[in-house]
DNA sequence: CTGAAAGCGCTAACAG
DNA sequence: CTGTTAGCGCTTTCAG
């Protein structure tokens, strides 16, 4: 076994308590013991039990993350932002995926709080009743990152995401296309199904768009169910001439199940994609999207957490981030921009 | 505070150990008791402690993994794997991000340590002899995941990363190319740089293709680098007619750089790519590549650990994952494959 | 500035 | 089948 606090106080001759204090970086300690202590430390290679530590101070400067997929471009970005602020601020973090899986996601949060972690990251689907339950259940904090929840009742890092989607369909109606496709999650996702589907009508409504109900595609995020929704819209009477896609991933698919049938982007169908994940970049034409900043999500909200943890003051626990959307070469009448 | 193990215990009129016993699933307990343990449980919210349970039995059930960097599409995959078997096991994962930087990782061995994990994976570059050092120092279990090391004094589990790029740039060779350009990593990289350079010279020598180093373009992994690449070879007197990337992102960069100066794919120029992430399908014309199996590497890997966590016996602590290549678009005389 | 002592909540013998 | 009793390795008063 190795060497405990113990075995390093007798080896320094001095009291385990003083060896907590160096290790712990009390000033309280003489110069001249302290270097006695750290002698010690040093011959017997000794390494803090974490675990005995977060039983005896009840921190365990560990936090959990429970995310829907990290193999998904989106969510890994956020992960990276959440991890570089958790180890500036000294914290592990233990990551679970949920598939967006209510069970999963309770199950998880259990899991969790018996392991005492100091606090939690949730990136999730919709926020149910029961959800709200379990996570009340312990006096733990919770921040909701990229996930929407009614009630605003716990604190959250999120864009406006119906005024996102409103954004970039407004773009579109204004430049005289009346024939707007979407492609979007299942409408039951708060974020990427309800709240954009909602910013999509709203800027039809605003440009005197009639609704189409045949123009919306729901496919389940992923490039081939994008792919694939083209078929659909390519053997209606009235073709769209633009698609607002709800991920950067779908609108790939939609790029490229359009150019395989001949179609010409953006000459005969211009496509605006969500998130601006790196494969904005990566296709050809280059996708103009609505830019929402993932890492700084996952960034803002692991701060934001931090600050409950450490109990510092909260200014606002329902941080809105700005969005915006980059122009790029699958919409026209924009500066052609160069790669 | 919540309930502890001695406040159910007295509710349900009974000893700890017997509350022990009925939450760890212990078989010598009267049903009656059982039920009025669990009646107590219920009613007080009893959630055990993990981390005092991990003290007592020096157990954590969670695993440390160190990875170069979770916002890869390649690397997010693998943990995706990673974790799937990890939950089927019943452990947990801590997660760091390692940018394959050397003090990093040390840092990261020891910060996992301390926090008592029950195993390690450890994805990385280089593995040095202080890397070594530290990784003995402490008697937990650590497997290597699409990592190399010389020695094969750790367990790990892989792919024939020479033999895989034999095969590409072989295939390549004997379809009458002449010039075979490579786009690479760093050649300190072992895997991404030294093994996959190491078959692709193997390649060329065994028919008979001079080695001409104004072929070889040493990127950082990029997307961009490798569009920037592209530059260098098509102002070579004598231009490449073929050009295998050690990894998919640099083969889509190759592939849009070449195609933004009018050459096309694969009519002008043929290319194979690494490793077969979901990038390899979503561009036109679909990727050639070598396919890695991220996922598996990641879950074979965590199956090991938990090989080694248990004790159960270990048939070979070296896996060698078969690898195949993906014949798809930017390369002909292949039946053509369609999306 | 240093030491003694009381837990933190649970597991794991060992009795009975 | 159930209870008692030691710890696990560390933090944290409280004295001195």
């Amino acid at each position: 076994m190795s060497a405990t606090i113990y075995d390093v106080a007798d080896e320094a001759k001095v009291s385990m308590a003083t060896v907590s204090r160096v290790v712990n970086g009390n000033p309280n300690v003489k110069p001249a013991t302290r270097k006695k202590v750290l002698n010690a430390i040093e011959k017997l290679d000794y390494r803090p039990n974490a675990v005995a530590r977060g039983l005896a101070s009840k921190k365990t400067t560990t936090v959990g993350v429970i995310i829907p997929d990290i193999s998904s471009i989106f969510f890994s970005e956020l992960a990276r932002g959440i991890e570089d602020i958790a180890t500036m601020y000294k914290y592990n973090i233990i990551l679970c995926n949920s598939d967006k899986n209510k069970n999963k996601e309770i199950h998880l949060l259990n899991t969790l709080m018996e392991k005492q972690v100091d606090g939690i990251l949730f990136m999730g689907g919709e926020i149910t009743e029961e959800h709200v339950e379990h996570m009340r259940s312990s006096s733990i904090p919770i921040v909701l990152a990229a996930t929407y929840h009614e009630d605003a009742e716990f604190p959250s890092v999120n864009i406006d995401y119906a005024q996102a989607a409103f954004d970039a369909v407004d773009y579109l109606a204004k430049k005289g296309h009346a024939r707007i496709g979407m492609v979007t999650g299942t409408l039951e996702d708060p974020v990427n199904g309800y709240q954009k589907f909602k910013g999509y009508k709203q800027a039809l409504a605003e440009n005197n768009v009639p609704f189409d109900e045949s123009l919306i595609s729901v496919c389940d995020y992923t490039y081939d169910s994008a792919i694939e929704s083209v078929q659909d819209f390519v053997t209606l009477e009235n073709k769209p001439t633009a698609i607002f896609s709800a991920t950067d991933e779908m609108a790939l698919g939609v790029i490229h199940g359009l150019q395989d049938r001949g179609l010409r982007i953006p000459d005969d169908v211009e496509v605006v994609g969500f998130d601006n994940t790196r494969l904005a970049t990566m296709v050809r034409p280059t996708l103009t999207t609505v830019v929402q900043p993932m890492y700084d999500i996952g960034a803002v909200s692991m701060r934001l957490l931090t600050k409950f943890m450490d109990n510092e003051m909260i200014e606002e626990q329902n941080v809105v981030l700005p969005h915006q959307i980059e122009y790029r070469n699958t919409t026209t009448h924009q500066e052609i921009v160069k790669e």
